[in-house]
DNA sequence: AATGAATGAGGATTCATTCAT
DNA sequence: TATGAATGAATCCTCATTCAT
């Protein structure tokens, strides 16, 4: 998980000023970069625009970024970290475990970072314009996948021997649902999602065992 | 269903060479923006890059279409009739429905025209940028959606009253198990291809009559 | 002066099939430009505008009209004919000569034909882009200065031996305040008019005959 | 009064290379655009040909001009500066104040920047086409009317109450005059402006009070 | 006489990136 | 490290005019 960037704690510590310097431009861009994004769409970013918005020079975003590809990218990841975070603290909160309800604590820490924030909602799943961006979000879908699976099958839910891409569909096809649910509403069509954690855990209860689909207290 | 200004056809007749001159540009024109968007995605798409590619005038796009966006909504709607023709006719040619054939041949049909026309899975699986495409993918998509839910209703595999919305996210449930299966591969990766019509036909099955489980001859 | 090819009369006669057809269609299009004049401005004119209005494509524009120029032109022509004419004949109508009525006259002529031809004061009073239309108007002026000269002079009502260019700058004044009457107000400032009427007409009596300041009887 | 960035000034100093540099730059683009100005009329003013004659490229204009009017109306705003200052010491140096030789210094104040500048008799005088010109150009007319009535009320020379539409008049019968003597001649025909003179002083002396008529010594 | 089709030339503006300082 | 300035390359689109038919 990379370093945390967010503003709040960027501002805590004083003690290394040209750190701390780097540290809050780059925040002041990718800040910058997720309000355009919000306000115009991914397409409208223009490495002028964030530079005007974040209040330095064109030229100094380049200081920190190779090229403006890599401020969209740097913007996903810091939301994807802390959605990771998410996702973990609240499937491992989970008091009974099953297939349904290990999809349910996921598909509702996505559903959280979504409404937070709202750049996120915007790249993500209404514009994958960027090359570098779809190529992150895949491999994310992947390791998100993963972690599932094995979550799963450690706790005995789904079955040894299940393929990987059964569990690498079932997150794409909720990041699709997403993808519907917020594409009128930024805060998610409350009916399309209820669908989804149906489809998704229907679609995983296949290959669930009998603790999977029954649950499993812990 | 629009006038099919596929190549081949074009050069069928050449008894009006008023009309087939113009159609042959347009054809031109259209094959040019295929060929571009499958080089180099639908970003690289460019008037300039049209009209060299076509060996026209870069002016002369803007006698047959009115903006660059007509352009590639046009070669869309190209593939699109084709689609629907597709699917039309192997829905109708299924000796025994059920739920789970009927989605079979609509996925097939699909398939079939993603291996046709290369530039169509560029634009419509891989990259949705264009604002116009996106709004006709959706609307077609609920036309699809909307299709199938009333061919299986009158055939009695699905109950009467199942909600519009349970059709539409299976659809783009589809389409999203299809930009999965193409991302990596132009021809679809079969193993993704097989699970989504599980996935589709599953989901689908939880509103489905027992004839729509177990099949009427017709 | 040029032949009259205002809308009713064209419409009058129907005797030659050729030649009203083509009356006809210039009359069209002067009216089509007219009109996109007063709405978009002098600059706003195209030849593709004009055609669309006019309701005849736009090649057989250049049957009528060497090109756009002389389309503006025309334009211009058949309303300073009217103007040309309303001067005379409201000249024609004094009862009583003098400096002043004659110029209030013409002036109060030019206003008449300005109120029943907006797109004339859009081209002559707002925007005198084109050369060929401020040539033509240039001359004009200097005919009307003439004319006007010349009927003074004949009256006794101005010093034989005035210079033409007194009258021509007379003129031009005149102008130059119909400008200023118009540039805000589609019906002509009142208070400029009247203050226009004042300077003219007090510049030119300082070459005025005592007739021509006291006025005569005809 | 805006920064000065004639050339001959822009050469003196080098000390601070940064700013003498894009000094430079904005005086060669306007110096351009003047001569381009002169000839070819303003019309065919383009980037362009902007940018070829500065020897510069084209997207350079815009870091030292919004748009493409921005040039124009530069160029003009510089010419007028000087103008307004040549009017103000000329003004300043009359030993008797009147109406007509506060007129007449104002009018000969106009004509030397007239010779001296070419352009500016080419977008001033000659073609008006550009919107923002125009307004400038009426904007600063009424600025002059105003000075010049502040002017001659203060020293006594008009009637208190006099209307500030009279000066308006005034100066824009100036200025058409202007126009006139300098339509054929780029040195303005003489015998004009010597009318011109006259036709102005006349017009305002009708609201002179008896020193306005006779002139002061100050 | 009439015109659909075609187009060369040009329009203004934006952009991501580089580089000298 | 920081940045003002500079720019090559590209963007989409419009226009007046011509010409084959």
């Amino acid at each position: 998980m990379s370093i945390d960037l967010t503003t709040s704690v960027s501002a805590r510590k004083r003690r290394v000023p040209q750190q701390s310097r780097s540290r809050d431009r780059v925040v002041r861009i990718l800040d910058a970069a997720a309000l355009l994004v919000c306000e115009d769409g991914v397409e409208a970013l223009s490495t002028r625009s964030i530079a005007e918005r974040a209040e330095i020079p064109v030229a100094s975003l380049y200081q920190y970024f190779a090229d403006k590809d890599e401020i969209l990218l740097a913007l996903v990841e810091r939301d994807i970290d802390e959605m990771d975070a998410q996702v973990a603290h609240d499937v491992a909160a989970l008091t009974v475990l099953s297939v349904r309800n290990v999809v349910s604590a996921t598909m509702d820490a996505f559903v959280k970072i979504y409404l937070q924030r709202p750049a996120f909602v915007m790249i993500w799943l209404r514009g994958r314009t960027n090359q570098a961006v779809k190529e992150f979000v895949r491999e994310h879908n992947q390791q998100v996948a993963s972690d599932l699976l094995t979550t799963c099958m450690n706790a005995g839910l789904i079955e040894t021997g299940t393929n990987a891409l059964v569990a690498e569909i079932a997150i794409e096809m909720g990041d699709r649902c997403f993808q519907l649910a917020f594409e009128s509403s930024m805060t998610g069509e409350p009916r399309i999602l209820a669908e989804a954690k149906e489809l998704v855990t229907t679609y995983l209860e296949r290959h669930a065992t009998q603790p999977g689909l029954e649950g499993v207290s812990v």
